[in-house]
DNA sequence: ATGTCGCGACTATCGCGA
């Protein structure tokens, strides 16, 4: 099983990349964030074309997530359990069934900038929600990926500027931290399994140049409980995608599951 | 110091979020 997470920053202006990109690389799985817009807007129909399975958790403008599927998905469940409160659309969970089912989570973490401040205080708190699912998961003992894009640079070789991210709520050391206590839970970062060493990014911001001065960040994510990554082939950055026609600022990541 | 996008709003520039 080949599973993309792939921020698109909109879906509206994203559509041909988005569609062009699934008919070219064909994953079995598609986790999409940042789509911008509402479930009854969501264009279904483009993918449903190409032989997906749609589930969206989508909002007015910002935010949004959604799960492309072709096999059909099962259990699906939106919004991160613990605050009835939150109306930000940042997660969804969904069963790939068949001989060897998968939990897929798709996610969107709070970007916490400015830092301090209360948006900061939202994505230290959405991280504390984040790690109680987490617990759960691993509880459940399946194959399961939390993925997508978790809006924190792990490491000082995920970055190629680290030192001007010091202040940065994807760097600050307190975001770092609430990472490492979920990884740490038993989880593998199926990236990091994989491959080792600084220059690997699925971000370039699109001001100042910075995919042009190879400027870029390690921001998205793949995190496998252990019967995930019991089953791990391969992950890796498609970063061809960022020099291409009406690129977002992210690039897909990719995970690719033993059958 | 600034540089870019996407979206939505009192439709055409601006505020917000990233």
């Amino acid at each position: 099983m080949r599973i993309a997470s792939f921020n698109i920053n909109g879906i509206r202006a994203r559509l041909e990349t988005v569609t062009g990109w699934l008919e070219r690389q064909a994953p079995d799985v598609a986790v999409l964030q940042e789509i911008k817009i509402t479930d009854e807007a969501f264009p279904r129909e483009p993918f449903e074309d190409l032989g997906y399975n749609v589930e969206v958790h989508g909002q007015k403008s910002f935010n949004g997530v959604a799960i492309l599927s072709k096999s059909p998905l099962e259990d699906v469940s939106r919004g991160l359990a613990g605050d009835e409160t939150d109306e930000q659309a940042r997660w969804i969970e969904a069963l790939v069934g068949g001989a060897r089912p998968v939990r897929i989570c798709g996610l969107y973490l709070p970007n916490g900038n400015p830092a301090p401040g209360p948006k900061f205080d939202y994505k230290l708190a959405w991280m504390e929600r984040l790690k109680a699912r987490a617990e759960r998961l691993l509880e459940l003992e399946e194959a399961a990926v939390m993925i997508g894009d978790w809006n924190v640079i792990p490491q000082p070789e995920d970055a190629e500027h680290p030192e001007n991210w010091v202040e940065d709520a994807l760097y600050r050391p307190e975001s770092r931290a609430a990472f490492r206590r979920i990884l740490h839970l038993g989880f593998t970062d199926a990236f990091r399994a994989r491959h080792r060493g600084k220059g690997h990014y699925t971000f370039w911001d699109y001001q100042r140049a910075a995919h042009e001065r190879n400027d870029g960040i390690r921001i998205d994510h793949a995190l496998l409980t252990p019967q995930a990554a019991d089953r791990l082939n391969e992950c890796w950055i498609e970063a061809e995608m960022r020099a291409g026609p009406k690129p977002s600022d992210h690039v897909p990541l990719w995970v690719e599951l033993e059958d």
